[in-house]
DNA sequence: GTCTATACACAGATAGAC
DNA sequence: GTCTATCTGTGTATAGAC
């Protein structure tokens, strides 16, 4: 919340900028001591290693995208428009906030060995996130049929993102959202 | 198709499995070459760097999906079974031939910078493989619709790879199958 | 808390003999 | 074509002064 507090948070903000744009494991614990104006021993004094600024960039991350998705779900004008809030969200969260090539907490999962503690913590808070908040918003659109449909929507979602990767990246949200609508009750 | 026939091969065959298993960013070379029983010189030879391995690894590997799924779509008794042919597929993949945390491509092209050519190639290949052939099944199934189907589809099995970087990794399949069915006409 | 300078390990790639 | 041995760059992390 202070925009220029210290070393601490420039820390952070160079290294959600840079993971997000590289991945974590491409870049140097360098560059972002460079991005910062930092030296090494600030940083391993603050979080001990690059896995531990790596699991604090995360944790932020997913305060930050959660209150975008709520923020897009609140200017929403329907129970269907709630419903599909999610996909306004990835569109703007890479412009407003951080920018990334598609998701953080799947980047960070596809380039931890399998049994990384830190990356599976934070896609297991990711997905949880989506998921009961998914479902909740289904309620009113789908009645009975709502955990069913986020389910569907979990699917969708992570495919959108996937899609970020594959040519054709910048109408992966529109194309997504299209899967969405036709899911729809 | 010859199973021991030399060096190359191995070499091959060792870094398929390595590489699909814990990323090839992550896998260093010397344990390609422990696993293959070669020297390094020997691997530098036939592929000139890492990169060209990981090129060579990324051909043989879309081959051979092209071809598990193809036997999938055959094995299929109707259009619709022909349409759904590749969740069947993605089943027996990881099982038959090379093991595989979610999806070598979308792997590759997560590990690499936007901008690497070759990561870049792979990943259009197998987009424009799946996305050609599901047009093709989905024309029985959805008629004038077909071409709209198969991009819904297209986002739902890359969702259903993603979703296996999630926890429940093991029924990501299923999931992703039960929300293709809800997409069929 | 923050800096400068450096230790330590490992990865990718090569030289030269057989 | 394949081997043994080695070079070189780079990356993470620390020691010790301010």
């Amino acid at each position: 919340m202070t925009p220029r507090s210290g070393a601490r948070e420039r820390l952070l903000g160079a290294a959600e900028t840079l993971f997000a744009d590289q991945g974590a494991a491409a870049t140097p614990v360098d560059q972002v001591l460079a991005r910062a104006g930092v030296a090494p021993a600030t940083l391993y004094a603050h979080f001990g290693s690059k896995a531990g600024l790596q699991a604090a960039v995360l944790d932020a991350r997913l305060a930050r995208w959660d209150a975008a998705w709520a923020a897009a779900v609140d200017a929403a004008p329907d129970d269907r428009g709630r419903l599909l809030a999610v996909f306004d969200a990835l569109d703007t969260f890479a412009r407003g906030g951080a920018p990334s090539r598609w998701c953080t907490f799947l980047a960070t999962a596809a380039g931890a060995p399998a049994d990384d503690a830190t990356a599976a913590a934070a896609i297991a808070a990711d997905t949880e996130l989506l998921r009961s908040r998914l479902a909740e918003l289904a309620g009113p659109v789908a009645g009975d049929g709502a955990a069913e449909l986020a389910e569907h929507l979990l699917v969708v979602v992570s495919g959108t993102l996937a899609m970020r990767l594959r040519p054709g990246a910048d109408s992966a949200v529109a194309r997504g959202r299209a899967t969405a609508e036709a899911l729809l009750p």
